[in-house]
DNA sequence: ATATTGTATATTGGATCCATTTTTTCTATC
DNA sequence: GATAGAAAAAATGGATCCAATATACAATAT
């Protein structure tokens, strides 16, 4: 006898479909700061007890993402300036480090990877896609350097800040400054030269960051 | 009329306190590494019933402290070389840098705090306490920078590794050493000579975990 | 005797129900 | 008409109950 193997992986929880569920829409803006989070109503979209909803929520919490308080329930987390500051200083700070552990790991599939990413983002007019092609190439050059750890963390930190960045991206002319400066860093890692790679990410990463605060300021005064 | 303040602080929810008592028992070790973790016993144990468990468990899951499968239950995670590895290296990292960024903040308070700390470690005989004082003296001078967000990540990163230390320091004349360290560190911040302080705290974290690795492949060995 | 199959038990994920507290609405009074 | 207070509605945290699955063990066939 002889059967094609297939892969009866375990189905994802309820809660897990909740949490990333919820997860990409606060991180795509389709749930406003300040919006409240309905235990039922949650449920009830995703035909599903409270139960799980709450798993989800607990876990968005856990990421800075929501906050809740008792018997009041969830809002989307807003952040301030200085935190918005803080987590890109943060981000400039890992994200430089791990380019610069990853350019000597760099093989041709992976670079090839990159500039496809690039030249997807440089053509790109959706802007809803441009945050989720602006993570493929750096995470594609980032797990060159075999770090899983940094990269969770990055990824919880550019969760946090990633719908301002992408609201800041669609209403002003963002994309071609960061379009050339991902092709520099991609010139960068085609030469190998890490500290250079590294220094680039690192000014690539502040440079959003302070057009983000500018851009914020304008917006919210 | 003139009432004391008082500080009618939110009651605890059932599931932050079992999530705070096992955090607790798996950073000091009560804990062992693999352990079956039954949500039925943990109920009990905490007079409550399963769901606030299970939510408790879902946030230590996302921390990576322990790891879930569906119809199997929850153990406490190991963590392998290369992952102890790879967290002490992002800590030396951050950490240094938390340093460099506290320096300039120090007041003579802080100063004080820190060195009654500093000289604590020192004096304690009682192993449990080590990882406790280790972290109050590296933390009160963390705090100066204010930079939470920093800080937070910090405190995941060593709750992920601090088992593995506090058996090291216990089995090993590791103390002498840390404390020696810890004095150096202090030195250099009442110099108020940022550079230094922050490499000394980088050595710091980088000297414990090549300790603790050795320590481990002897031990696992 | 050993390998395989069926069954009982243990354990988890989720649904439903209850208690507590907040928020809203309605009413009575000024 | 405005305001204070009471009642109702809504929302959360937790307890209990149910369904699905894994593991352990007994029964059976070869």
């Amino acid at each position: 006898m002889k059967l094609a193997a297939i892969d009866v992986r375990q189905a994802a929880s309820a809660a897990d479909i909740v949490y990333d569920a919820l997860r990409k829409a606060i991180i795509e803006g389709d749930l406003a700061e300040g919006e409240n989070l309905r235990q039922d109503q949650i449920a009830q979209m995703f035909n599903t007890s409270r139960i799980p909803v709450r798993e989800a929520l607990s876990r968005l919490e856990q990421h800075g993402l929501i906050t809740t308080e008792r018997y009041k329930g969830a809002v989307v987390a807003g952040l301030s300036m200085e935190e918005i500051d803080e987590i890109f200083e943060f981000r400039a700070l890992v994200e430089a480090e791990v380019m610069r552990l990853a350019v000597p790991n760099l093989d041709q599939d992976t670079l090839a990877a990159a500039r496809r990413h690039c030249e997807e983002f440089g053509l790109e007019t959706d802007s809803a896609r441009w945050g989720e092609i602006n993570r493929s190439f750096h995470y594609t050059l980032y797990a060159a350097s075999g770090r899983p750890y940094y990269l969770q963390i990055v990824r919880t930190s550019l969760d946090r800040i990633d719908r301002y960045l992408r609201a800041q991206l669609t209403l002003t002319n963002g994309v071609m400054r960061a379009d050339r400066e991902h092709q520099a860093i991609l010139e960068a890692c085609l030469d190998g030269d890490a500290a250079l790679a590294s220094r680039l990410t690192r000014d690539h990463v502040l440079d959003a960051g302070r057009s983000l605060v500018v851009f914020l300021k304008n917006q919210r005064s």
